[in-house]
DNA sequence: ATGACTTCCGTAGGAAGA
């Protein structure tokens, strides 16, 4: 018998703020697990009710005041949670659990980086490349089948940003953090689900910053949020949809969800 | 463009996003 699992990931921006576009997108996608990041809510303040009222009623969270939090909202139980520090400053960006079918689910909040892409002028930019560092150190010790989902907050190809020309200096597309995705990537074997379902060089962004006057006329896109699957999972990945109308629902996240749909 | 926009916290405006 077949099953089917189909897993989203959404940098939200606000989980409280953006509450009725979340239950817009559950309800539409139906997705059994949705994994969210920047939550920006403690765990005591989530809107549970709301996931609760849709059918979500396993819920993780890993959340912190006013910045990052992480949280994983399912249909399916999800068992043996743990979370984990990359960046060894306690910031809440990272909780995994085991599917009932064993396998391991991670959801990543990569931080951002700063605005100059230099570790010695500036430390948030050392800590992203320490963060993906102490991931890789992870990843490679990683036996158990896994899906790897999150805002990994770099967009690795050329193709995946709007002008790989003018993004080559702007934190996110350098190509010492590049550099370290590709290491995380190597790895474990890492399939890049997004790049499977829509090989290079196809259009594929993930996200468009708010300061732009028409986000959808100037597309200068980037693809920030990744679905990442150990090989022998990835075999059974059978579809993929970035989901970029949502960027035009009423009060959007700056990011928009991915979804893939797998048969075991 | 030391730029534009958005959120949190808290009730002004700084920090952070990327």
């Amino acid at each position: 018998m077949t099953e089917r699992l189909k897993i989203a990931s959404w940098n939200i921006n606000s989980v409280r703020y953006r509450i009725d576009i979340v239950g817009r997108f559950l309800k539409e996608e139906a997705p059994d697990i949705l994994c969210l990041q920047e939550t920006k809510v403690v765990d005591e303040l989530f809107p549970h009710e709301a996931f609760h009222a849709l059918g979500y009623s396993h819920r993780l969270l890993h959340g912190q005041r006013m910045h990052h939090g992480v949280a994983i909202v399912s249909r399916v139980p999800l068992i043996e949670d743990d979370r984990l520090d990359w960046q060894a400053n306690q910031e809440a960006r990272h909780i995994g659990v085991r599917l009932p079918n064993g396998l391991r689910l991670e959801n990543v909040y990569v931080p951002a980086g700063g605005d100059v892409p230099d570790a010695e002028l500036n430390p948030k930019f050392g800590q992203k490349l320490a963060f993906v560092e102490r991931m890789t150190r992870w990843s490679e010790g990683l036996t158990t089948p896994t899906i790897l989902v999150g805002d990994f907050n770099i967009a690795p190809l050329e193709c995946d940003v709007w002008s790989h020309k003018q993004l080559l200096d702007v934190v996110s597309h350098t190509p010492v953090e590049v550099a370290a995705l590709a290491r995380l990537q190597a790895s474990h074997q890492w399939v890049d689900l997004g790049r499977h379902f829509v090989p290079p060089p196809g259009r594929l962004y993930t996200w468009w910053s708010y300061r732009a006057k028409d986000w959808a006329a100037s597309d200068r896109g980037r693809r920030l949020d990744h679905m990442w699957a150990s090989p022998q999972v990835a075999r059974h990945a059978v579809a993929h949809k970035v989901h970029e109308d949502c960027r035009a629902w009423l009060k959007p996240s700056d990011h928009v969800p991915l979804v893939t749909e797998f048969a075991f």
